[in-house]
This record gives structure tokens, C-alpha cells and sequence, in this order.
DNA sequence: AATGAAATTGAAATTCATTTTCATTATTAT
DNA sequence: ATAATAATGAAAATGAATTTCAATTTCATT
């Protein structure tokens, strides 16, 4: 659970707890998918300043919870580690990020790195194109 | 070939010839990998500004000739069309990247995508890990 | 060849996401 | 309670990418 891991991590670094910190990381486990630091900002109220998200984002993706993400975007965003293995459809039309799962990609993949001799650690498809409601529409 | 794409789009948007635009696109495209606008410049002699080489690889995104990528890097690369079909090894100690092709893992995606009835235009997949050097090193 | 309208260029200014600084406040170990 | 240190927010700094603008270049039309 990530509250251990947090926990274990805070203690190693001698880092103090706090209740602003507390607040984004619960949402952002909560809220479970890939969130960018505006969107959280938002969704918390504005209660917490942007500094904050961003360092505590930062403090997250270092204990290995969450993980930083580049889309075709300006800005980042961040998603909850559990959910990285993850692979991504992106409409281009109205934008969807829609996640999906499949073991035979994984299965590929380390067919093709073993015969580059390429020792895989994490991996990102990114599959463009539209999804069901922009084709008819 | 690029030479006619780009001199059809240049006629079309009625936009005019320059040796300048000339030097950086004919580089592009005999390098022949992704580059991004720092290692144009240097190789470049810096004789062109690096204003002038954004303009310009936007240019060739906008025919089509190039591709815009955002790897785990704080800048932008650019890389020849033609070779967008790659995926990408990325060594996280060293960084280099080495270009792949693999059949199989199109195929599966085809096969995802219409479970999800969703239409693919293009994709992107970079794994992550270390090299055959790296490894050893 | 000469003209002029429109595109190109480079330098500097601007934008925008992210990071850092710094003074203030909160937490925690003693 | 005190002292030490971490956390916070506002503002400043950073850095990649874009835009502005005056000067230069291109090119279609004389």
C-alpha cells in the first residue's frame, strides 16, 4: 500500500508530515489515473499552492509511487505507479486518453530487447488515431 | 521523395525558397535520425539561428516530413518521417537511443485497437532500461 | 534590370511550465 | 519549552519554444 511505502520513505529521509501533503497525495490516490498539476490545483480548491503539488509530485515519483508522464502535451502529468504498466489510446480528435492492458505486447517486447540485448526496466505505447465516438461523429 | 513534398508545400502556401531553410532541411535529412534544435545548431556552425531551425522543423512537421517527439528529455527532437515508424530502446544510464522495427508488435496493436474500436494513425513505443554496454559497464 | 509586395531572418522580447529562493510558519526530537 | 529543521507560498529564476519587429531577401510583374 502506498501509505507504508510513503510512510517507510518520509522516516529513511527525515522528512516531517504535513497536512498539505497529506490532502494532494490522498486525492491524487483516490482520483487513480494520470492527473497534471493544474487539474490538481483545481480539484483541491486552490487550497494548496502549486509549488507544493509540484514538489510533492516530485517526492512521489522519488519513492516510486507515482510516475512521471509526457504526452503530446506542454505540460506533465503524473500517474499512480500501480496503474504504469499501463498503455494509452490518445484521440486526437477530442483528446480521450483511454488506458488499456495486454500481456502479449509485454511478451513481444522482451523477445525484440533480448535480441538487442537490452535489459528492459519500464516501457510506453502510445497508440494515436480515434476512438469510437470521433469516427462516427 | 522529401524534395518534391517540400516544394509542393512551399508552392501551396505560396511561401518562397531560402538557402538558409535549404542548409538545415538537406541536413536533417542526410543525419537522418532524430536531432533536436541545440544539435542542429552546433553542427550547423552555428550559422543559422536557432529561431530560424524551429521555424523550419515546424515547417517540415506541418508537410508532414518530420515528427515531432518528446522523449524523457527536457527539449523537443525532430526525425525524418520516413523513420517515424521506429520504436526506440532508451538506455536510462548512458541515453543513448537505438532505433527498432518489429512486425509482431504492430500486429498486436491492429488486434487491440479494434477491440477497442479504435482507429490507429500512429503510435509510439520507447522502452526503457540499459544497454548491452551499460549492463556490463 | 528595376520595382514593390510579401516572405525570411536574427536578435531580443515574450510566454509558459517548472524549479528555486527566501522569509515565514509548522513539525518534531530533545 | 526550545531549538533544529522541514514545509509552505509568493515571487523570482530558469529554460525551451514562440513571437515580434526591423532589416534583408526573394520573386512575380513590369
Amino acid at each position: 500500500m502506498w501509505e507504508e511505502i510513503l510512510a517507510r520513505y518520509l522516516n529513511e529521509k527525515r522528512l516531517k508530515k504535513s497536512a498539505k501533503r497529506e490532502r494532494i497525495i490522498k486525492f491524487f490516490f483516490k482520483v487513480d489515473k494520470h492527473l497534471n498539476v493544474d487539474e490538481l490545483y483545481e480539484k483541491l480548491g486552490k487550497k494548496v499552492s502549486r509549488s507544493t503539488i509540484y514538489r510533492t509530485l516530485k517526492l512521489l515519483t522519488k519513492c516510486g509511487l507515482a510516475i512521471e508522464q509526457k504526452f503530446e502535451e506542454k505540460n506533465r502529468r503524473y500517474e499512480p505507479a500501480h496503474l504504469s504498466h499501463h498503455d494509452h489510446f490518445i484521440c486526437l480528435k477530442c483528446g480521450e486518453i483511454i488506458e488499456f492492458n495486454d500481456k502479449k505486447i509485454e511478451n513481444t517486447q522482451n523477445k525484440i530487447a533480448q535480441k538487442y540485448n537490452f535489459k528492459i526496466v519500464s516501457h510506453k505505447l502510445e497508440i494515436y488515431g480515434y476512438c469510437e465516438k470521433c469516427q462516427k461523429g
